[in-house]
DNA sequence: CTCCCGACTA
DNA sequence: TAGTCGGGAG
């Protein structure tokens, strides 16, 4: 009988958790922790950005913030320092606004259901599905790019094309029907991230040949991604120059305008940028990094 | 130069 | 639903 898409990935998945059981990534800090602190903030530092980036910047945000206690009392502008690196500093805001939040309205417990964790700030669908799964070990969706990717290819043919939500519906199932969605989640970032790669897959020496609907394909099957622009030079590097420069002190524009490579009209976009999301404030002629807001 | 990759906002 | 948000490794 035709194989379909249900049952493929049903027979993936045993084969996905002893794959793990053996090449699984040992080691990784949020892995050996249920405190749900420390996974919400693993999960909102891994958005969009690579685990062995952020394996030194958890440790020292965790040493520095042991608790969402300590987070919330916490200036602002110290909890943008232990993000400096990691870009995307507006995740450390809403962080910081959540640890807050959560301080004062919720008693200091983090929501422990998946429509709880969604209210909060910084907190989208891959995020409180994560948490569950990884903090509290209870099935809920959890779909990122990679977790779809293997999915998509396991369960269909990669040169036809599924629907977000078939994917969607299929990892739920499959969640649900593991023993442990902390065990199952892990096992299958680990082979999305290892084996089952965006580009150049490891389909030669996948166990999972015999199985997979897109076996052999090329990777980047549906890629229609305009090419980067640079990061060098952009407002987004002098977003990261002017907040680098603030973490200091107070700077009059002038100071921001004398910043190595800077361009004047780019440094005004981002000051510009940066004062709408009410990341900084001007003050006559100086700018400071917002402590509220 | 390319790659990574979720949440929020308008 | 399109645009914005990073910064370092390779």
């Amino acid at each position: 009988m035709i194989s379909t898409p249900i049952r493929r990935l049903s027979r993936a998945q045993k084969m996905i958790l002893s794959w793990y059981s053996i090449n699984g990534r040992q080691g990784l800090p949020w892995r050996t922790t249920r405190d749900p602190y420390r996974v919400l903030v693993s999960e909102l530092m891994l958005q969009q950005t690579q685990v062995s980036r952020v394996i030194p910047k958890y440790a020292a945000f965790i040493a520095d913030f042991p608790t969402i206690q300590s987070l919330a009392d916490a200036e602002r502008t110290a909890v943008l320092r232990r993000w400096q690196g990691l870009g995307y500093n507006n995740r450390a805001v809403r962080l910081h606004a959540l640890a807050k939040l959560v301080r004062d309205e919720y008693g200091g417990r983090i929501p422990r259901d998946y429509e709880g964790l969604r209210k909060l700030p910084g907190i989208g669908p891959y995020t409180a599905g994560a948490i569950m799964g990884f903090a509290y070990d209870s099935p809920a969706p959890c779909v990122d790019v990679n977790i779809q990717r293997v999915i998509a290819r396991i369960g269909w043919d990669a040169k036809r094309g599924v629907s977000h939500d078939e994917i969607a519906e299929a990892a739920l199932r499959l969640v649900t029907a593991s023993r442990s969605p902390h065990e199952w989640h892990s096992a299958l970032m680990d082979f999305g991230s290892t084996v089952c790669t965006a580009k150049n897959p490891g389909c030669a020496s996948c166990g999972l040949r015999g199985i997979c609907a897109s076996k052999g394909a090329r990777g980047d099957e549906n890629d229609a991604s305009a090419p980067q622009s640079r990061f060098s030079g952009s407002v987004r590097w002098h977003r990261g120059q002017v907040l680098r420069a603030l973490l200091q002190g107070p700077k009059t524009v002038q100071e921001l305008q004398s910043i190595k490579s800077a361009d004047k009209e780019l440094l005004q976009e981002a000051i510009a940028a940066m004062e709408r999301e009410r990341l900084i404030k001007l003050r006559g002629m100086r700018v400071i990094l917002r402590n509220d807001g």
